[in-house]
DNA sequence: CACTTTATCAAACAATCGTTTGCTAGGTTA
DNA sequence: TAACCTAGCAAACGATTGTTTGATAAAGTG
């Protein structure tokens, strides 16, 4: 057992403590996530996150070595969410217009219903931060090339930069938590269909 | 000229003395927009206003009672200034798909172009600030509303939601400073006409 | 000239912020 | 049992925040 001691010094290294450690790790993310997605960023103190978990605001620096890193790790939690949720929602659909309109009503409604995501993904940071800001666009940019790969899928006519359209249909979906009224006139899933029937079908008369 | 007296006084009670006392402080509202824009509320603090103008923090105080009443005259004058430069646009326009194409074209330019809109027409603040952020909306509102009067102008099918379509197109637009890059691809009058167009035709097979 | 208003300075206020430090109870391991 | 690691407590640190207060030079006004 002697020669294992190197192979465990690098095991653990690479994560495998996490199991017991994450417990309270687990909570304070969540915490964080809620707040921060109430009250944003900056409206959320170290003391705010510590206070949600019955901790001191000191101890948060065991477990995370910044506010920033904390941060970071809330976003590609909520990133990570939304990109199984969309997955989940385009498997069971075939035909392209469909898949891209379960990608957008999963995508919605991990906006707009979970309380945890809105302020979260949205770009709350001026450009003047822009270390912290590329790492976060880092984070986002898989989730998104998986909305370009659905895009192409549709087979657009030449007249339609799929780029545009893409930007389009996402920057709609993005700021949609900004006038959605919880229990409002349409659902999350008959939003992601006008939406995309819109611009599927155009409006002309 | 003696019953002119009443008159006079009403007069410099709705702002006659402005055009004495606005100069310095034009130039905070200026400065405050501009640090606003790029360092966002809670980046810009009281000391950078007053700095950027010579001015010492307190003396701040003397024009305006709080930072939060600052930065709603801040909006004010942004959303203002939009209002009008839109006006300009559409007035010379008279087929209802080219004045909304317009109004975007000016809304985008506004946004893309001058520094000093982004992130202060864009939804900084958490739902929690609501006395705040219901002032803002209510500001936002009239501007809003000319939009629902371009998107009436449109004759639009019956199979489209009116208030849907504006939200869509709205929510696209106030998006792309997220991604936009001044001097990439598209100029602002472009992507308008690209999304006006996307919207008006569709983009089916 | 006397007086008031205007616009600012100089200096501080209390509160809050992210973060650091030293310490320690409880569990794990040798 | 002795050494060590985990996870947090208790208390403070310096910096920054929005804001207040009292004084004051300049400018207007009777």
């Amino acid at each position: 057992m002697d020669e294992m001691e190197d192979t465990e010094t690098a095991e653990e290294a690479a994560g495998l403590d996490r199991k017991q450690q994450g417990n309270r790790r687990a909570a304070l993310l969540a915490a964080a996530a809620r707040l921060i997605a109430k009250r944003g960023y900056d409206g959320t103190s170290m003391r705010d996150i510590a206070a949600a978990v019955g901790m001191l605001p000191g101890s948060l620096y065991y477990h995370f070595p910044s506010k920033e890193e904390l941060f970071v790790e809330v976003h590609a939690q909520a990133v990570a969410s939304i990109n199984r949720a969309v997955d989940v929602a385009i498997a069971s659909r075939h035909k392209p217009w469909d898949r891209l309109e379960a990608a957008i009503a999963s995508h919605l409604e991990a906006m707009l219903e979970t309380t945890d995501m809105v302020a979260i993904v949205s770009p709350d940071f001026p450009e003047e931060r822009s270390e912290l800001n590329e790492r976060l666009i880092a984070q986002r940019n898989a989730y998104e090339e998986k909305f370009a790969s659905l895009v192409a899928d549709l087979d657009l006519p030449d007249t339609v930069d799929s780029r545009l359209f893409r930007l389009m249909l996402l920057g709609a979906v993005n700021w949609s938590p900004v006038w959605y009224r919880p229990g409002g006139q349409q659902s999350p899933a008959e939003l992601a269909h006008a939406f995309v029937t819109m611009l599927h079908k155009g409006c002309g008369e």
